[in-house]
DNA sequence: AAGTTATCACCCAAAATGGGGGATTTTGGA
DNA sequence: TCCAAAATCCCCCATTTTGGGTGATAACTT
């Protein structure tokens, strides 16, 4: 089943475009099916060009963004994969794409074998990602080990962010709400806010939970 | 300065610990300094081996797991890259493994090539994962299409995730208070709960936000 | 001995909550 | 063009929560 994917391109630059072609059709798993402008003019053959894999630029200039389009595409027809290209590595527009329904970013520097790597790797149930997207998504997991707070403070944290209320918070810790709203006014001083909301975003912001 | 990068190896297996070490002197832009079978034992030596990459089972018999140690690892030496290595590829103990601070996350499949190309690719600046970790990684982005959830519940979903009170999601959103709340009940209904806590649980759960 | 952490108590007034009822206007698809 | 969904707003109610203050005790680490 790993056999003849279909492939469709979209792309605004016409020597590009002509060159993931070229590149496609030079290797015998891959089926290059057609190559559009943008969105606006890839959705409506989308029926009939059945693609497995769709390379989606992410900088379109008519039309809508690639972000927007894997967005639509991916709630059209889930079972599309889509592959993003992009000259930018911008941490917000990597992970807009990838919340948006991506399942892959590399870079527009990718050359031939690279490109061909990607496909594969995607085909394998696989993730391609250039170097640094990988670095990015995986420092997006990585939480805060200088912490100011101490376990417990992040145990009640985790709940305040759950919206749990002091009572709420007591219960589920076994503690009394007294001790709940301890916690959370330790909570504030060494966060400087004082309100959930903002030690919540403050924590997350900084990774401390 | 990619050459002769310093590689220490956490491993409680003899035969596994014994191949990666000569699969790793076999190459010489990486140096071999040491391995251990566990945590308790290689701790004490790494302000002399001064590894700048370690590679760490996360299955350890004796003593702290690779989660722990990794976690330790890393808030003692941030500098040090950790490259976790497992047989399995759960999606807790992955994501368990890249919140203490690994870079990368490899299966023991790995055979000789895959190994060095793991550690060039850290290297290089990137995050070396099997091809399931990455789509779990990447999967874990994605949010859900088919939320039943309008765009603006959405916006009033995701202020009362930071924590926000009625009348403040109403001046975040330049509405009355009652809408706002018109707005939470409505989205009670459709996820069926009744109160902020338990609908950010469900909403993130689902992936609606 | 000093510091941090975790636990608990009592005071207060203002704000927020969830649930009930009803209403209008705008918008997007069939 | 019509209808349903969405977005906006208003009133009522009793109960809970909130943030702020001051204080204390025990355990544990350094």
């Amino acid at each position: 089943m790993n056999f003849h994917k279909r492939i469709v391109i979209i792309e605004d630059d016409y020597e590009l475009r002509e060159c993931y072609k070229l590149i496609i059709k030079s290797v015998d798993r891959y089926h290059f099916v057609n190559s559009y402008e943008n969105c606006e003019q890839a959705f409506p053959f989308l029926n009939k060009d059945k693609p497995d894999i769709v390379l989606m630029d992410i900088n379109l200039f008519s039309g809508m963004s690639g972000i927007d389009g894997v967005k639509y595409l991916k709630s059209k027809n889930p079972y599309i994969e889509v592959v993003m290209i992009s000259v930018h590595d911008d941490a917000e527009l990597v992970f807009d794409a990838l919340r948006a329904g991506a399942s892959g970013y590399i870079t527009k520097s990718s050359n031939y074998i690279e490109l061909i790597q990607s496909l594969d790797e995607l085909v394998k149930g696989g993730a391609p990602m250039s170097s640094k997207v990988a670095r990015m998504v995986i420092n997006n997991f990585h939480s805060n080990p200088n912490s100011p707070l101490s376990e417990r403070e992040k145990d009640v944290l985790r709940l305040i962010a759950e919206g749990k209320s002091y009572t709420q918070i007591a219960d589920q810790l076994f503690i009394s709400k007294e001790t709940s709203k301890t916690h959370i006014k330790n909570i504030y001083s060494k966060l400087e806010v004082n309100s959930k909301a903002e030690a919540i975003e403050t924590a997350k912001s900084k990774k401390y939970i």
